[in-house]
DNA sequence: TTGATTCTGTACCTAGCGGTCAAGAATCGC
DNA sequence: GCGATTCTTGACCGCTAGGTACAGAATCAA
């Protein structure tokens, strides 16, 4: 009973990852949340806690929107290689399109790792589970011989996903096709 | 003629790198940098038009430093790939180590880009001057037959430079053993 | 000395932050 | 319809940010 909720939480917590997204943590106030949420910032307190736990479910919504949609990506058909392929482009197409706002997880580990430990673990969390995923492709690839089988995959999944993040951030300051060719660099190493 | 200055303006831009190094450009507050400097607020502000100036005398020494730094080990007798082994592990010291700061451009970048356009430029101007450095060596060492002729020294370049940014961040979040462990999968691939 | 000048510390200013609260509006069970 | 309950709006609050003003302290030239 009560008056119902005029707003959708779950879509909220959307919007303010897009915005926590594009303007980092710090930089955005409760008044933009407010504003872009189209809600009173008594309606945005009386629904999450804080900034800070609102912050925490976007973040970890994005976690598990990469993941998700990686590991989706990893399991259509095709070679190792092209499944790779399209697994780092639509990381950087998602991350490096639209104002160039870098990858949530990149970017709130600069921003937050150190002060929050909590921000922290969950970043690291999407981390491992990209490098994981990663590692799953090559093994099959260096399986099927498409890949070169000398080489430790675990030293190959850390390569990818070292040159994931450092895209990410190279995605703030430049153009997206130096980070096309920078997976071309990087796909040709395996 | 005045009263002669009681403090040293370019230890001071050392000791702000330090700071805005740690903290980033947003969590460094005015009354930080006085007290890190050990001197008042007025001073300060008499001494730099403001934070922001101030910040960008401390990230262009930044740059020259890193810059000099890797071009100096660069230059150092040995092979290709002992000196980029060297100019790795040299960044990755710098910047993991001490409570892992990460590396102040790529901090920057990621604080700062898309609102800061000469912030950005600075740190653009970085991250290039280090792939040509890396190219260099790369160069060189596929010369000496050391490193594959076969493959573009450019893409190469491209690779190393997106590694290290992505050992900066993930130096915010892991051990610097993990960071070591990069460097090597990174050299394997070359 | 005295003045002109430039530094220094501290009090102060305005704006905006993250957050709270009171008054009213919807909904429910009865 | 009437409470009880929960949401919503918007005014409000304490605090700190980045920065300024000002009175005093050093210096130098004359």
């Amino acid at each position: 009973m009560g008056r119902p909720r005029q707003f959708d939480p779950d879509a909220a917590i959307d919007s303010a990852m897009d915005l926590f997204w594009r303007k980092g943590f710090t930089d955005t106030t409760p008044q933009d949340l407010a504003a872009e949420l189209g809600i009173g910032k008594g309606s945005l307190y009386n629904t999450f806690a804080s900034k800070r736990a609102l912050f925490d479910l976007a973040l970890r919504r994005y976690v598990d929107l990469r993941a998700a949609g990686v590991t989706a990506t990893l399991d259509q058909p095709g070679t190792a290689r092209e499944r790779l392929r399209a697994a780092l482009r639509r990381l950087a197409d998602a991350d490096a399109t639209l104002t160039s706002r870098g990858c949530l997880a990149v970017n709130t580990a600069v921003e937050l790792a150190g002060t929050d430990e909590d921000a922290t673990r969950t970043v690291r969390q999407l981390f491992d589970r990209l490098e994981g995923a990663f590692r799953t492709v090559i093994e099959e690839g260096q399986a099927s011989g498409e890949i070169a089988a000398g080489r430790d995959p675990g030293q190959l999944a850390a390569l990818v996903l070292t040159s994931f993040l450092g895209m990410s951030v190279l995605a703030k300051t430049t153009d997206a096709d130096r980070i096309r060719h920078t997976i071309d660099a990087v796909l040709a190493t395996l």
